[in-house]
DNA sequence: TGAAATAGTGGGTCGAGACCTATTATTGGG
DNA sequence: CCCAATAATAGGTCTCGACCCACTATTTCA
């Protein structure tokens, strides 16, 4: 009288559906003991991967709302994981940029990340891990 | 200018976190199409699949709050999905059945979330795609 | 040079999900 | 037989993510 409906299970988007939110719950868990969320760990990975944007390229390359940039800066540049820096080229524009100390920030909550994912992945073996891995890089293209 | 970090994709955390939230997205507008929400096919399905249930028993399958089971069956009596009746060996408890009707949208849901399926799943073939049902399965134990 | 477009910002809304509490009816145990 | 536990229910809170509009500063272009 516990088991979940193999209706359910039979779907394949079901089961992304709840290991995603599984992978998202504890990752968010983690980032929430720093007082962030996953828009703050992306919108650093962005800066890290491809150096300094415009508020408007962040928005683009990550597909969130301009406006919503806005507050995620604010709160990464409270902690001075970024600076904020206006563009002399165009006035109009402010430049992003991490900081050593977002850099730090980052690496640990990406060390944290693996180990999240090594909880969740447990069933698997490493062979099996790097097909699942495979699998959803090829489903995102 | 328009790639997502390497920083996340290379973590199976983030990447299942994103193709869970895409299945699920897809799959939150079918629903809302009919009204319905999540909780509402995961109803049906525990209904379907393991017969009536006293709505504490439905609670304790689907890891639902109780007094949100009360509203989920709110929902899916107004369009006769279900039906409720008080147990009469228990008083207290009140039964909640599957209609034929409540069966015939469970297995268009069902359909719809095979379509979304296969959209979502396209570049894989058969064979990968029983591979990431496997894994996937695995994972939640 | 004046009007339209663009970048950032502040201030909201809205729905969903998870959770929590009080109340009522009913049952079962001491 | 009474009290504690249980089931359902109504009502509410809180947070988050996604979205949207108005406003200002600045740039571009006709």
């Amino acid at each position: 009288m516990e088991a979940l409906p193999p209706s359910l299970l039979g779907l394949t988007t079901y089961l992304l559906s709840k290991t995603g939110k599984a992978a998202r719950g504890r990752l968010v868990a983690r980032l929430a003991a720093d007082g962030l969320r996953m828009w703050h760990m992306a919108v650093l990975a962005a800066l890290a991967d491809f150096g300094p944007h415009a508020q408007r390229d962040l928005s683009a390359r990550l597909g969130i709302d301009p406006s919503d940039v806005v507050k995620v800066l604010d709160e990464l540049s409270a902690p001075g994981f970024v600076d904020r820096a206006r563009d002399p080229a165009d006035r109009r524009r402010v430049t992003a940029t991490i900081t050593a100390r977002g850099q730090r920030e980052l690496t640990r909550l990406t060390q944290e990340a693996r180990a999240i994912q090594d909880e969740l992945l447990a069933p698997l073996d490493a062979a099996e891990r790097d097909q699942l891995h495979n699998l959803l890089t090829r489903i995102l293209v």
